[in-house]
RNA sequence: GUGAGCGUAGCUCAGCGGGUAGAGCUCUGGAUUGUGGCUCCAGCGGCCGGGGGUUCAAAUCCCCUCGCUCACCCCA
């Protein structure tokens, strides 16, 4: 096991054929949904500048402090590998002058992610993200649909999940919240447990969501931040949840819910799982106005989320995961040496015709290759040998019920477009 | 970074009051030499994660190390 040449580093791993099964359909599923919406996609690189992340997320976030895979390039400049994708998409939209084209910009992605931490259930070091990026608006309503998009491809996927929305406010109100909350709960440090003692200084939002049984009544004394609102931000709070509530979404109220970088204002949003053990958001996402100024760029309003692809495949139903595994519709069995030159042209022709089938050079006996077109579980086998080399004319047969007739070329070929056609066939 | 648990066949695991390895599944061959699944039979396959120590003897006991897993912190 040590011996390294053979092993991935920790916290990366292959995604092998059968797995990826999974990650197909969500793909899919994604970027039919995502269209539906009108968001296109964007490719970035997946390294960028240290500055741009550094800045972009916030220098005191755990991301930036002590997280990223940074080296210096050999132009000695600094780089890093992408711990999140919307600083990137940001700099593009800015860089592309995107921010000139009338209307919402809606933007779209698919990519891995790095980050350097300790391996754990539903967490990679490299781990992947679908998510989204609308630019140009702080419309309300662009909140709402937003997360009415993200539900929808839950509820496509056949994925539970549960909604938790909050507003963290703009720069001002939550500045002022903060020294608020932070002075109470000075107050109360005999009443918290040891991480809430230090949450209280470092990240104060973090207390609402200490499990610990005697930080509870300090907890339940403590103002929200939804309710200690500037007017602005309250206004536009109240307006989101009124298009979810139209919409007929149902969401709870995660007073604690602030997202781990420093750019999110106003609404933030995440959707959870059960059956995911202490990782449990599969999806986080939020409102992030001031970002575009930060990295250098004009004022830019934007909202997006982030889909963890690794933690949705996890929770992913059974039968949609089988739905993408591939299955060969027609594999061509052979007997003999002149059989063998006829299948290979059969398989050209096929090919050539827009259908697929497989063959196996290594099978050998007939007796294996059926077995083998079993295990690989194939509709058909097609079977040539001196009968039907004599006859011109092929034998197929239909695993699923052993059925078996007498086809021509042509006629194989119109069969398996047909079943084509019904949808039978992926 | 911290804590706990676990590393034995390709996979899942048993063996751990020391005596140099076993099962199920998989794979290969046969019963069935032009027909899969089911059944039966046989076979292939292990420096017991690595290193050191104790011992006549270590998969088993001790130490170190690497790796994996889960949890904390935090996040997708």
């Amino acid at each position: 096991m040590a011996e390294s040449l053979i092993n991935n580093l920790p916290g990366t791993r292959d995604l092998l054929p059968e797995e990826l099964a999974g990650w197909h359909v969500v793909e899919d599923c994604a970027r039919r949904i995502f269209r539906q919406y009108g968001f296109l996609e964007i490719r970035t690189p997946i390294i960028e500048s240290t500055e741009l992340f550094a800045r972009g997320i916030g220098e005191d976030t755990d991301i930036v402090g002590k997280e990223m895979y940074t080296f210096q390039d050999r132009g000695d400049r600094s780089v890093t590998l992408r711990p999140e994708a919307t600083a990137s998409v940001v700099r593009a939209y800015i860089q592309n002058t995107l921010y000139r084209e009338s209307g919402i910009t809606k933007l779209c992605y698919f990519g891995p992610m790095f980050r350097y931490e300790k391996k754990q259930k539903g967490r990679w070091r490299q781990f992947y993200q679908i998510g989204v990026e609308a630019f140009g608006s702080d419309h309300p309503a662009l909140d709402a649909e937003i997360i009415e998009m993200a539900l929808r491809l839950m509820d496509s996927l056949g994925v539970q999940a549960k909604l938790l929305i909050n507003s963290v406010g703009c720069r001002k109100c939550r500045t002022e919240y903060t020294k608020q909350l932070r002075q109470i709960l000075q107050s109360e440090l005999e009443n918290l447990c040891d991480d809430c003692r230090r949450r209280a200084d470092t990240n104060c939002l973090r207390v609402f969501d200490c499990k610990i049984e005697r930080c509870r009544p300090v907890i339940g004394k403590l103002p929200v931040i939804a309710e200690s609102l500037c007017d602005e931000c309250s206004g536009h709070f109240s307006s989101v949840k009124t298009y979810l509530d139209g919409a007929g979404i149902a969401y709870e109220i995660a007073p604690g819910l602030v997202r781990g970088l420093d750019y999110y204002v106003r609404t933030a949003f995440e959707i959870v799982s059960g059956d995911l053990g202490a990782q449990n958001a599969i999806l986080g996402g939020g409102r992030y106005d001031g970002l575009s100024e930060v990295i250098g760029g004009p004022p830019v309003q934007a909202i997006g989320f982030a889909v963890g692809l690794d933690r949705l495949t996890m929770v992913l139903p059974e039968e949609k995961r089988e739905s993408g595994m591939w299955k060969p519709d027609l594999f061509i069995a052979y007997k003999g040496d002149a059989a063998f030159q006829k299948a290979l042209h059969i398989a050209r022709e096929l090919r050539r015709l827009q259908q697929s089938c497989y063959l196996d050079f290594s099978a050998g006996s007939l007796k294996r290759q059926m077995r083998l077109a079993n295990k690989i579980d194939a509709a058909h086998v097609l079977i040539i040998g001196d009968d039907e080399l004599a006859r011109d004319s092929y034998t197929i047969k239909k695993m699923e019920d052993s059925s078996q007739w007498e086809v021509t070329l042509e006629e194989l070929a119109q069969y398996l477009q047909a079943r084509g056609k019904q949808g039978k066939v992926r």
